[in-house]
RNA sequence: GGGCGAUUAGCUCAGUUGGUUAGAGCGCUACCUUGACACGGUAGAGGUCAGAAGUUCGAAUCUUCUAUCGCCCA
């Protein structure tokens, strides 16, 4: 911070890097700047507003999926500290079961362990220390981001507090009958060797053989059934051959006998609904082991269930391909029934196969014990919160999707066969009965002995994942309520991508409505998905997603969360390219220079701080003093500016505000004001004047990095303490944003803009002629009325430098020769360029203007004339189309004439 | 197969309930190193709003169909 004595003005240039690690999270942290306190809501009746963080995964690191989403909650929480409320943002990760313990395993695995040479607890201990080494990698980036989050706070997934609500909610569902143990087919993970959700298997398309293999009939010998299947390593646990009961090329086959090839297994042909006539060769084998459906088919028929593939993914029959791969078991097996004679044909096939989520393998639909919650249930109020609008979706066509999901909902597989997580709330007594409870001593108590075991299975993240709206504000499952959840509960604003909309969205609605019997958020904003400039998904392997804190280096925190939410319209994919950043990049120094220019003019024309401060303190735009035309148009385009910004806001139109901000800076405040204040200025004595119009600019500068400050905490930070000397502790971020005023909001500047439509037209006859920028050309305006005149008169200086002519103004000027005339707004233009002009580029230029405005003043008047238009129309449609014409027909009779002057 | 979304300037996208001679950024062209800023300024070129039909006084905007692309669920 400058001494009292040196100019009290910013650098020359601008250095993000200088100014944003001065203004780092660390310092606002440290201030306590952002800490949100229940008794402020509760004692103080402040309003609150609360915001979850996703919490990001402990094994991840800052992506630009993040940046989005953690700007745009910063965005939300910031506008709404300084809109008066109790902002809380709460921050945490979560333990990621699968990855985080295939992180630690691939570690010990090169120190030549594995896990189970520790065993559970000495494993364990090695997460929790890599944990504590790299687990806040994600955090401290995110801090690079400049968010506000209450960090007190900070919650991980697997803390004491957060582990005794998971296993209370676990308890109090297994009692009321929502949380059962079932024999099912589960999608089994063979690399990280776990059941995995139907949520975290990605179906992708593959290609694959389809296989066309002759079952010999027992019974009839010469006679053979053939099937069709892309896996015929399972032909080995198959049960039976199914064919649909309508379908008459197998009527008569239902209950004979098939012989398994290979196996040798005598099977039945079985008739069932389930089978697709037209798939295939329209027999399907039965294989409840490793299919889900031919699992309800085997039921349906009281089949046994064979199993010929084990958890590894490597075969486990008694055939001879034990241990192989399943895969390559395949492809032995294929060769094996060729050579047997019993393979028909194969053909190419492409078909969806479900991937695991994490270890990117085919899943194996493995038959397994496994723990599950009842969804059905659960899913009916969480679908009706919806439906009435209590939980709003932006953009709401995400309804759709998740209205779907709820209405076709399958239970919820929670356990996993992991080390890495909760570990499952149930204990088994030497009879194999479980015992549910929060604690060994009360599952002992429950089921009257203390020789008992624990289920070894973890739970899914996803199950403590779904609590978050309420372990965040400290619920643990034993207490319905505590001060943070009646201060915070239910949270407002949810930030998320729409690709976890069923693994956490939906789940968290229904977890909210059923433990604490109310919604846990107001509105989800869906944000946009990030693609490369080619549209392509940004992903490691593919080396085409650029690394954030590079993209920070090179050009500020701040232009990265200014593009980034610039181009990321709500509900649109964005395409990203790092080069994009210069967007945001020059705007930041945009702004820094057009600070630096109105901290220049305060110097100027304020003999000291203290001077312009005691001024300013009580300054308030009036427009009675106002000396120029620009400073009304700033002020009410100010405000109206102001009134989209907050209307933006409540429509969750995030990528408006920055546009709209933008606009208002660069043009009204910046090309227009500052530009004119300058030659204002310049040739002014009245000092008292002068002084008014700086505090005008400075006014509508603080205004306007309140208003950016949410999306550009850093620079705003550092500029608005130059506008008056405040102290290091403060902050912007604890300032109140500016309104929008009735007042300037309605007022008409229309005859107040005739000095920008006049400079704007007057350069662009300037340029068209090609006159020199060095010469002077004599510029007559012949105003369209007395009130215009005056005003113009008033602007005459302003006029006269932005367009580099020497102006004169009159009621009644000859039309000299010798100038390109033009007409703006009813002031008739006469730009005098002897010598510059060719007389025939002029002729030709009118001729050509005056035949547009002739047909669009035809146009015009073509509707008008419709009657049905006049009658149909509303009133002020109407008058504006008349406003068009008459001001088009004023138009063409100056332009005309003016042609006749030429001509003559 | 079902659902959702997209298609507007060379590129990336705005365009809120139908009422503009359709906008921005980047790129392009010309001019300008002017005491805030060349990461800048001024002026300009560039679009039959994917196609067809319909509703309407009026359609980029609403309806239907078609085409192409993308996502989700089977």
């Amino acid at each position: 911070m400058s001494e009292e004595s040196a100019p009290f003005n910013l650098e020359k240039t601008y250095h993000h890097q200088e100014v944003e690690d001065r203004w780092r999270s660390a310092h606002w942290e440290a201030l306590g700047s952002f800490h949100a306190e229940s008794g402020r809501v509760l004692a103080e009746g402040k309003t609150p507003y609360t915001v979850l963080m996703p919490p990001p995964n402990v094994t991840g690191s800052l992506t630009l999926g993040h940046v989005l989403n953690h700007t745009l909650q910063d965005i939300f929480i910031r506008y709404s500290r300084m809109t008066g409320k109790e902002a809380l943002w709460l921050p945490g990760t979560d333990h990621a079961g699968i990855a985080t313990q295939t992180v630690v395993e691939k570690k010990l695995r090169k120190e030549g362990i594995s896990r189970h040479d520790l065993g559970r607890k000495a494993f364990l201990d090695h997460v929790w220390r890599w944990r504590e080494e790299y687990g806040g990698l994600i955090l401290r980036q995110l801090r690079r981001l400049g968010i506000s989050c209450d960090w007190r706070r900070n919650l991980f997934t697997m803390d004491d507090r957060a582990s005794e609500a998971v296993i209370n909610a676990f308890t109090a569902l297994y009692r009321d009958g929502l949380i059962y143990r079932g024999t099912r087919i589960i999608n089994w993970c063979p690399v990280s060797q776990t059941a995995l959700s139907d949520e975290e298997v990605i179906m992708k398309p593959r290609r694959d053989k389809l296989v066309y293999i002759r079952y010999a009939l027992a019974k009839r010998p010469g006679e053979y059934i053939t099937i069709a299947t892309v896996r015929p390593e399972t032909i080995l646990a198959d049960v039976a051959i199914a064919v649909n009961p309508t379908d008459p090329r197998y009527r008569d086959l239902v209950g004979e006998l098939a012989v398994v090839p290979v196996a040798g297994r005598h099977i039945p042909v079985i008739a069932d609904d389930y089978v697709d006539i037209e798939f295939g060769t329209g027999a399907l084998k039965i294989t409840p082991a490793h299919d889900p459906n031919d699992y309800e088919v085997a039921r349906r028929h009281n089949l046994p269930v064979i199993s010929v593939v084990g958890k590894d993914g490597r075969m486990t029959d008694q055939y001879g391909y034990a241990g192989m791969d399943r895969f390559d078991a395949r492809e032995k097996i294929l060769s094996d029934l060729e050579e047997r004679g019993d393979l028909e044909r194969v053909e190419e096939y492409e078909h969806n196969v479900g991937y695991s989520e994490r270890a990117d393998v085919v899943v194996e639909p493995y038959l397994s014990e496994q723990w599950f919650v009842r969804m059905k249930p659960l899913s009916e109020r969480a679908l009706q919160v919806v439906n009435d609008g209590e939980i709003r979706f932006h953009p709401p066509h995400w309804i759709n999707t998740y209205r779907h999901w709820m209405e076709n909902i399958q239970d919820w597989c929670i356990s996993r066969q992991l080390w890495w997580g909760h570990r499952i709330p149930a204990w088994y007594d030497s009879d194999g009965r479980v015992w549910v409870a929060s604690s060994y001593e009360e599952a002992c108590h429950l089921a009257g002995t203390d020789k008992l075991v624990q289920d070894d299975d973890v739970l899914d993240t996803w199950f403590s994942s779904w609590l978050w709206p309420l372990t965040t504000l400290g619920w643990t499952g034993t207490h319905s309520d505590n001060d943070d959840l009646r201060a915070f509960y239910p949270t407002d604003t949810l930030v998320t991508g729409p690709d976890i909309i069923f693994f956490w969205v939906a789940r968290m609605i229904m977890a909210g409505l059923y433990f604490k019997d109310a919604v846990p958020f107001r509105d989800v904003y869906f944000t946009s998905i990030i693609r490369d400039m080619k549209g392509r998904k940004l992903s490691k392997s593919l080396g085409n997603s650029p690394d954030p804190l590079k993209v920070i280096d090179t050009y500020g925190t701040d232009a990265l969360r200014f593009t980034i939410i610039y181009i990321a319209p709500l509900g649109q994919d964005v395409l990203f390219g790092e080069e994009k950043c210069e967007l945001g990049r020059n705007f930041a120094t945009k702004l820094w220079n057009a600070s630096r220019l109105v901290f220049m003019q305060r110097e100027k024309w304020f003999g000291s701080l203290d001077e312009f401060e005691s001024a300013y303190s009580g300054f308030s735009p009036d427009r009675t003093t106002f000396a120029f035309a620009e400073e009304h148009v700033l002020t009410a385009r100010y405000h109206s500016m102001l009134d989209r910004y907050h209307t933006a806001f409540g429509q969750f139109r995030v990528n408006d505000i920055v546009r709209n901000v933008y606009e208002f800076f660069r043009g009204d405040f910046c090309d227009w004001y500052l530009e004119a204040l300058k030659i204002y200025l310049s040739g002014i004595s009245d000092a008292d004047a002068a002084r008014k119009a700086v505090l005008l600019s400075v006014h509508v500068l603080e205004g306007t990095l309140k208003i950016l400050h949410p999306v550009m905490p850093f620079i705003t930070d550092e500029i608005w303490h130059y506008i008056i000397k405040r102290p290091h502790g403060r902050s912007v971020a604890l300032s109140s944003m500016p309104e929008a005023e009735k007042e300037w909001l309605g007022m008409d500047v229309s005859l107040l803009s005739h000095p920008r439509a006049i400079i704007s037209e007057v350069r662009s006859l300037r340029s068209l002629f090609a006159v020199p920028s060095t010469s002077t050309a004599p510029l007559i305006i012949r105003a369209a009325d007395a009130a215009a005149a005056d005003l113009l008169a008033a602007d005459s200086n302003i006029i006269a430098a932005m367009t580099k002519c020497d102006v004169q103004i009159t009621a009644s000027a000859e039309k000299p020769r010798h100038a390109a005339a033009s007409v703006v707004e009813g002031n008739e233009l006469f730009v005098q360029l002897e010598g510059l002009i060719s007389f025939e580029k002029e002729r030709a230029r009118l001729q050509k203007e005056i035949s547009n405005i002739a047909s669009y003043a035809a146009s015009l008047k073509k509707k008008l004339e419709n009657s049905s238009f006049t009658a149909n129309a509303p009133k002020d449609v109407v008058e504006r189309e008349r406003d068009k014409l008459s001001e088009a027909e004023r138009n063409l009779e100056k332009l005309g004439n003016n042609l006749d002057v030429l001509a003559g």
